[in-house]
This record gives C-alpha cells, structure tokens and sequence, in this order.
DNA sequence: GTTGACCTTGACGCGAACGTAAACCTACAA
DNA sequence: TTGTAGGTTTACGTTCGCGTCAAGGTCAAC
C-alpha cells in the first residue's frame, strides 16, 4: 500500500465501514478498486466517492439513487451530448437539494419555536435557565 | 368522520400514503388513532406526527428514531424534571438538525462548484447556454 | 337482499443494506 | 514451520419498511 493505493483495511479505519460495506458497494458498482492479485486497492476516486457515497446516505438517499448521483460529479471525458445531459441533470440535483435544505431550514425554524415554548413552561414552573 | 377525526382512507389522500403504512406506523407506536367499533379515527395529533413522519424519512431518519424525536415535539404535562429532560434532548436534536443542514449547505457548495466546471467544459467545446 | 365501498385483522413476501460464519490463500515474523 | 495478521470468495441470515393477498365485518344504496 502507497499513498495512491489504499487497502481495504485501511479504508475502514479511516472511512469506519466495515470490509462487507466496501465489497458490497463495490458489488453495486459503487467503487471500484483495483486489484494487486486477489487484493483490492482503493485510489482517489474510489475514496472521493466513498466520501460522497456516506454523505449521500446520510441525507436519506438509497444506494441506487448514489450510484446514478456519482456519475454527476465525474463530468469528464464523454460525448457533448453526453455531457450535456449529465450537466442538466446536475442542475436538477442541485435544485432538489437547495428545496431539500429549505425544508431543513423550515423544520428548524419551526422546532426552535417549540423549544422556546418548552423555555416558558419551565420558567413558569421556577425552573432557572443553565445561562443564567 | 369529521374535522377532528378522519378516517384512514382520507388520511390516504392527503398525505399520499397506503393504509398498510398506517397501520404499520400505529403498530410501532408512532401513531395512535382512537377507534369508532373497529374503525381508526386519526386526530389532529396523529397528523401532525405524520406530517413530522414524512420529514423525517425525507431527512434519513429510521422509524424508531423519528419515534423518539416525536417526544421531543410534545413538552406538555410531564414532571419538570421530564420536561428538563427533554428540553435538554431537544437541544441536542436541534444542534443536529443545524449541523446537518451545514453538512448539506457545504455539499450544495462543492457540487455548485462542480457544474461551473461543467459548464467550462461544455463551453471549450463550443456549445452554448440556455441564457445566452 | 345483494351489491359496492370502505374498513378490519392476520400472515406471508420482498428488496435494500448489510452481518456473519465457513473455508481458504498469502506473506511475514517467531 | 507454525502462527498470526491480513486479505479472499461463497452463501445463508437479519432487520427495516412496507406490499400483497386472503378472509371477513358493516353500512348505505339500489
């Protein structure tokens, strides 16, 4: 193992995933590590992925909806038309997650106005604030 | 049926879900309608928690966890030191609500910045913008 | 009185996202 | 050479979040 080319112990270590997640993701063709014999080897791109793959289901998304997101993030070397599919699609996931945020934002507006009133029934019950 | 109590079939319509993932929500206790002979009658409470259900899977939430952040939404008439308790735990959901949307505000970032690229690229390649 | 529309309770099924156990290779240190 | 500390494949098991019958109760309309 290098720099470039990290094992999958390694990657568990630091991304905390167990080896049955990288090979399973890897099965979906989440990643896709190179091989040193029968070893996997994890670059770059497998980690930025990985990254964006935890990230992705964190914010609620399946594995499938990951799989067609990652190819959104990898613009590079295909066909104009191609590329300018990938590119409106882009802009369609960006738009989903800026509503997806906004909602976010509401949800916390609206949540905070609960907890004030929670303020209120226990000053009214003579309980003191920790900042007081 | 009434204003105060719906059945399950209008809770369908307007929330766009299935009887079985009602009934399913009541068995894990996250909804608890009253009952006319067999009939479930869904209150005003019961949907309020589901618009929060909904919310919730949108924002990655497991069921049992929105389960338990659903008594964070109902300060009422506990014991104080119930109530301070939790206060406190809201506290905690909110400071994670926020750190989430900060998460999900940088990834809007990065991806933005990712399209500007594409955008490069599409245009080194001759192809003109929609606004243009 | 029977036909629908709407509701009920089981109970089995299913895809997603892994966990877990078995059996094996492989390289390096004791 | 014998561990042991990594890795491998194969394959069955598990939990979650419902879907999907099957079989039946109820009530108004015709």
């Amino acid at each position: 193992m290098n720099d470039e080319h990290w094992t999958i112990g390694h990657m568990c270590e630091v991304f905390e995933v167990t080896p049955r997640t990288l090979r399973f993701y890897e099965a979906k063709e989440l990643l896709s590590p190179v091989r040193e014999g029968q070893k996997r080897l994890f670059t770059r791109r497998d980690r930025a992925r990985l990254k964006l793959i935890l990230q992705g289901k964190r914010f609620g998304y399946s594995l499938e909806e990951i799989r067609q997101l990652l190819n959104l993030y990898y613009i590079g070397d295909q066909q104009v038309t191609q590329i300018s599919r990938t590119y409106e699609l882009g802009q369609k996931h960006l738009a989903a997650m800026i509503a997806k945020r906004d909602e976010l934002s509401e949800a916390i507006a609206e949540f905070q106005e609960k907890l004030k009133w929670g303020e209120q029934v226990l000053a009214s019950k003579g309980v003191k604030k920790a900042a007081e």
